[in-house]
DNA sequence: AAGGTCATGAGGCACGTACCTCAGACGAAG
DNA sequence: CTTCGTCTGAGGTACGTGCCTCATGACCTT
């Protein structure tokens, strides 16, 4: 059954009205009673009408401008965001797409904040952002909303602002999925250690919650020691990983939740127990690939960047054709790797 | 930097020609002389010029029209995929392209073939495939291929085919990250039972080949029972099961690299040793989730169906813009499932 | 030289939407 | 009554491409 898609003409034949009218309702323009208003809308849902977005941007020969906001840094993770991104300017502008990249201070709301209220609505329809759970942030995305810009949030979620849609694993379910890990690699129990970025980071402190969680529930043989925050510096993360393992002779696992994966191995080789440790970490990049393939890390669970920009490209693009409604979009995978099945 | 795309007018006014040579040429219509043509080319080349493929549909009104051929059966996969397609009948709509799903009998290398030989070029611009690897289906893809029909092949790859592209796991890595587990999970060695679906299926062969490799590599205690064909058929693959742990009371593990995986589930039951033997199989559906939360299978290694479809459809698209050059798409994943992070 | 074929240019209409102008129709206020 | 403002219809042009017709000129054949 090959049925044609509803066109603006379609509309105003069964609505009663001119073509000029169904545009001054779809667009939002003046010049329209409630009432015939009403009857075009009701002809829309009626034939199920979806503005054609392709036809659309062809007429106002304009892209879909959309900017992403990453936060910059030594954090591996952000830079394969990053990456991913560029990766799809070529082919997002074969579907009328120009994607922006910009790189903000990692960590820092007010720049954040600030660099969203410098956003305008003709050079901006929608703003992807990875974000800490700040008022500020808040604010600046409720601002930008009112303004009619759609604001996403990728990786870590805002709940409470005007954010249209998170894109980003379950990491409530990917903290218990590396507890259940854990604890299976501990039968006998154990101190394991947990290192996070930043618990104002929503992701960080969801995975802690259900790592504890599923601990509490599944392991009680387990005993959480932290977590302390490297707020995602190598640097910063190794030297408290060094000080816990040199505090905790007995130490059996550590989960890093966060990023600075690099200072995370080293401080593991430089304490000489490395093989003895059970240890989870936090994207596949290249630290903790180097770290599975040395035997260092032993699990890493992996948000694929990839996907997630893929799916905040096309969870733009619907958002574009200006429905109130949520947008479906497909979730993004928690990826499992070993040494022996990486990528 | 934002650039306009190059649009045919440009192309025309480059290479010093009128819209309707550039048209010729692109449509691949008679009437231009080589050097001419060549002229065109370079113009294209120069400028990078790329086809609105939305424009295009739209100026043809006419939909890109994609065929999907999915085994029926009793195969919960193939019926997952399935639904994957029917789930995105609407929004491929949305982008102009008309899905179109067809069941065809598992393993019936004739039907398949004369189902392919059976499409027209003008209701059918690509099809997808999950195809065994048998001469009479090749032929018949290069007979579509030469009649103007892109073919992909999807979960299954056919090689030395005419198929324009492979849309699936790397099915040797699959088997090999199974032998990495199972070598694991069996420190001390033992015997481990293979049952495939059937060994024409390339991607049963490939997990096999480095199911086995990967054993022989790293695990060489391990003891490989089979592989025994089960036809992908629940009740077939029950009895084999049954019937090979009956035979061999010190069987320690089973790798089903096929389908059949409620009978697999049973047969492990009713042999009362399901806890203790470790199980590992493909593709997350109700029979293998039902296996890993009653822990009758460790572990499953499965390839996203949903993400098949949409890299397939993506990729139809891509194909349908005409280019000689492979298809770039994006990898699917291998996902690795435990009782504790099932979706 | 006349007729033929072939290569090419010029231009138009169509697709679905956006955005513009202009002309009426209508009711309310003066 | 006129005048104004608001609502609505009619129709045009544009976006990038496909596909069509028609005209022109070059070259070949006889």
């Amino acid at each position: 059954m090959i049925r044609r898609r509803a066109t603006v003409h379609d509309v105003a034949r069964a609505a009663g009205v001119s073509l000029a009218t169904v545009d001054r309702v779809l667009n939002g323009r003046p010049g329209v009673r409630p009432a015939t208003a009403e009857k075009v809308e009701e002809a829309i849902a009626r034939l199920g009408f979806s503005r054609d977005l392709n036809a659309s941007l062809m007429a106002r020969s304009r892209d879909l401008h959309v900017v992403f906001f990453i936060p910059d840094g030594t954090n591996e993770f952000m830079g394969a965001l990053a990456e991913a991104v560029e990766k799809r300017f070529a082919s997002a502008l074969a579907d009328r797409m120009h994607l922006e990249l910009r790189r903000t201070k990692a960590l820092d709301a007010a720049a954040l904040a600030e660099a969203l209220n410098g956003l305008d609505a003709k050079t901006c329809d929608c703003a992807l952002i990875v974000a800490s759970e700040e008022p500020e942030i808040i604010a600046a995305v409720d601002a930008a909303h009112r303004r009619g810009i759609a604001v996403m949030t990728l990786v870590s979620d805002l709940p409470g602002s005007a954010r249209r849609n998170f894109i980003g694993i379950d990491n409530v379910a990917a903290g218990r999925t590396a507890a259940s890990l854990m604890g299976r690699f501990l039968p006998q129990g154990g101190k394991v250690a947990v290192v996070a970025g930043s618990l104002h980071l929503r992701d960080h402190a969801e995975r802690l919650e259900g790592f504890r969680a599923a601990l509490t529930e599944e392991f009680p043989a387990i005993e959480l020691v932290g977590p302390v925050e490297g707020h995602d510096d190598r640097t910063e993360t190794g030297s408290l990983v060094g000080k816990l393992l040199a505090e905790h002779s007995d130490m059996a696992g550590v989960y890093n939740l966060g990023a600075g994966n690099a200072g995370l191995v080293s401080a593991l080789q430089a304490s000489g127990r490395a093989k003895s440790l059970r240890v989870i970490a936090h994207e596949l990049t290249e630290p903790t690939r180097a770290g599975l393939v040395s035997g260092a890390i032993d699990v890493v669970l992996d948000q694929n960047p990839d996907g997630e920009i893929r799916e905040a490209i096309a969870a733009a693009r619907s958002l574009a054709l200006g429905t109130a409604r949520p947008v479906a979009t497909d979730p993004i995978e928690i990826g499992i790797f070993l040494r022996d099945n990486l990528r």
